[in-house]
DNA sequence: TCAAAAGTGTTTACCTTACACCCATGG
DNA sequence: CCATGGGTGTAAGGTAAACACTTTTGA
């Protein structure tokens, strides 16, 4: 930040890209937007845009995950900051940074058509062949920073309606990790973990019809995990 | 990533700001340069500078930390993103976004003077009052972050010469931590962890002159550490 | 021979793992 | 009464913390 000239530097556009996971039918998935002009017409891409003039790049990543989930209120949701991708030639049109954001979101109704003309929707991780630009290192990227998220704090509960049952999140994790769980260990160290979760008084959600109601339990203030629930076999990243 | 018009964008500057720390003096310490101009004339700042048209952040940041420091080969010093930082009015002159980069090198020779008219010098961390613009808190950021990654990461030799002793390596997690360690236990833990470091054959180092001479060793393939070494009451970060 | 620093051994407590078992509900 | 999923108990193995102890050097 020295000899700096107002004028002596080349304009770069700065951009948002948002990696908005979910976990539904068993999977973990994510938003994507489907290309509608050159270049990568035709293909998916992360949604995102450009960082207007008055906003910091975490208000334009708001911003944009409202229009293209049409969810109202998203100022309670979890956004975090993945990384920047800046590689010249990233976008073939022009110098293009980008601040790439992760966000979890429950398991929402099928996007609206969103303030844009693309249609947005949400695809399995890797079910939606080769992403337009870089987007899928960056979804690489996000994907295993969510996987490395889940063992050390508390989002685990953001991919959860706001009442949940033991057995669901416990879904989410054997979802986002690929991997099998024994139920009595995991209910014991999210029981165990003051502010994880937090019971819900006398409630109990009848999970499938069939087995015993299961007791219903919301998202607690903690968010980081100590100890840590580590993956089995567990070469976390 | 929509409605596309290469001149419908305000023009951002793009820089890198640079959080390089060292172990020195039993103290973690941090490469500041003094402001010679308005504003915040007078006061320390993270070394960074501009990112040319022709490159990306990473090598823009590998650029100012040679340029910096005075290291000639610079390409094998470890240098990892931090976090991008854009609030509008964080440079009061023009919109800047800076993307923020953590280096962690050995105890080196008091830097000279840079390709800047600028003087670097290495100082405590929290030693040099306010710092310009909004680099107290990103070098808070850096700091936690630091202290974070000495827990599953096998970063800490890069604080170390090439040649060092289990001392030396402990030592740096004390300073980081700020907090004290069982050596046994330590010692124990660093040699259980495959790649973590490796013996140098033979050779050993008479520490202070007094005590046994210790064994001498050079860091590992290993990158990350499993199981990690926790801090003592930790709540990490 | 003492202080200082390296290095080894051992005990104890805790935590995780694996798995057996009981409970409640729908078909 | 059986299948399904929720929930509890427990014994065995491993990891980590605390600390006593030995070794090797300089003063």
């Amino acid at each position: 930040m020295r000899g700096y000239d107002k004028y002596a530097f080349e304009p770069f556009a700065v951009t948002v890209d948002l990696a908005v996971f979910t976990v539904r039918a068993g999977e973990l998935q994510v938003l994507l937007v489907e290309r509608g002009q050159a270049p990568y017409a035709g293909r998916w891409a992360l949604p995102g845009g450009f960082v207007l003039p008055h906003e910091s790049a975490e208000t334009a990543a708001r911003r944009e995950l409202a229009e293209e989930t049409g969810i109202v209120d998203v100022s309670g949701l979890h956004l975090e900051q993945l990384r920047t991708y800046s590689e010249p030639g990233r976008d073939p049109r022009m110098r293009v940074v980008s601040v790439a954001f992760t966000a979890l979101v429950p398991d929402l109704p099928e996007p609206r058509g969103g303030g844009d003309a693309a249609q947005a929707r949400w695809l399995p991780c890797g079910g939606a062949g080769a992403l337009a630009f870089d987007h899928d290192r960056i979804l690489a990227d996000a994907r295993e920073r969510v996987g490395a998220k889940l063992e050390y704090t508390c989002l685990a509960t953001s991919f959860c309606p706001p009442e949940f049952t033991l057995g669901e999140l416990q879904q989410i994790y054997e979802t986002v990790w690929g991997t099998a769980l024994d139920r009595p260990n995991f209910r014991r160290k999210v029981l165990a973990t003051p502010g994880f979760v937090e019971p819900v008084p006398g409630a109990a959600r009848l999970t499938g019809g069939r087995g015993k109601p299961a007791a219903l339990y919301r998202a607690g203030p903690a968010t980081t995990l100590h100890p840590p629930l580590l993956r089995p076999e567990g070469r976390p990243s």
